[in-house]
DNA sequence: CGCTCTCCAATATGAGCATATTGTTTCTAG
DNA sequence: CTAGAAACAATATGCTCATATTGGAGAGCG
């Protein structure tokens, strides 16, 4: 029926206001009636498509993982694509998701504030947990294909270093973000390079 | 003059009470009506002490960070006396930045809390990068160690590696906390010790 | 036509909060 | 000894917020 995606289209409208409202104030400043005014609607509309103000948040940060996530799957099937090492690969992947312009920064403030409220807030956390999953997945493969190449040591247990390899990612995008003055761009791409030596650190073997 | 000790001590009396709360509930649950009831004094009481819930947040955050960095200095003083190698010394010292029991985890809640509003709040935020930059130095310090004693190769800049290491334990102890099944004790200890060898990967010259 | 149900707007309600105000006691200086 | 300042306690104030309530405009339908 087009009413559920009337339904779906309305709520993704307000979710969209929310983020908006999260990357420029943060998620202490949300509320309904200043989301209903991002959105340009009203308190009511929002009240309608929303059981409550937890539900409207877990769809918001819902719907923010989800595209996170999509683009950095399209964005590995491009690189991959493109026949170059694994490690060149991996490491645009993974670079990507520090915040290194203003774009990314406010992407950043948003899953950041998210992250932060999943502390207190189980729900989120299965949000985050999920999204994290099959982002891990993502990279556990990227480093399983790198052991048939030869770039990563046959030993290496994947998930555990797909895990400590995205982990690296969140810290640098942290310390990038607080204190760019000293952890800059060049910094946390070379830190992160060196965190991907230590995972991929062969060449890959040619194939005919 | 003791009443000025007397006036510290009420002031850190209502700042430990907020530390409980916060690790307990979380920062956003911090009311100063519940501040002076954890510390078991008078709205009044606080309000007197602090000029406003700003300057007590300020206040505490102050307080659990100069207290984690003393702790940090007091244990790399004691590991330096064991005469171990350099790279065993700041890995325990860094490993005991995650969050992995009880106390750790309670503690940790505290300083991600603020973190996290230092990502809105630059008062915070420069508290933050103080207590960070003390850290920092120390790290540093212990890698421009291990340069003359062998264990880190000679080109190494000790400010961006310190930095580096400092935000994969930011980034494993997020993971561990939030996702402790994917990111356990185990793991996150041999990550860290991944990264610690790549910035002290030598042995230590032995003198004389 | 009239009934009901969805969709929405406007407003009401009541709780929680930071801060202000006022009152009271206890030192302390002159 | 006493004025007044400091150190509180109790309560008041006024705002913000999530949610509840009410009302109404269309849409489908018998």
């Amino acid at each position: 029926m087009a009413t559920e995606e009337y339904h779906a289209l309305r709520r993704r409208q307000v979710a969209e206001a929310v983020e908006r409202l999260v990357a420029e104030h943060g998620l202490a400043a949300v509320t309904i009636a200043k989301a209903a005014a991002e959105a340009a609607v009203s308190v009511g509309l929002v009240q309608h498509y929303f059981a409550s103000k937890d539900d409207l948040l877990r769809y918001a940060y819902t719907q923010v993982t989800e595209r996170a996530l999509a683009r950095a799957q399209q964005r590995a099937q491009e690189l991959d694509a493109h026949h170059g090492s694994i490690r060149r690969a991996l490491g645009e992947s993974l670079a990507e998701r520090l915040p290194l312009d203003e774009t990314r920064q406010a992407e950043w403030r948003v899953l950041f504030a998210f992250t932060a409220r999943a502390v207190d807030q189980p729900i989120l956390a299965a949000v985050r947990n999920q999204t994290e999953a099959a982002l891990r997945a993502q990279v556990a493969q990227a480093i399983t294909n790198g052991k048939e190449c030869g770039e990563v040591p046959p030993d290496t247990d994947a998930d555990p270093a797909a895990a400590g390899l995205l982990a690296i990612v969140e810290g640098l995008s942290l310390h990038a973000y607080l204190d760019p003055a000293t952890m800059p761009a060049s910094v946390a791409l070379a830190e992160l390079n060196r965190a991907l030596m230590t995972v991929l650190p062969g060449q890959c073997r040619q194939y005919d």
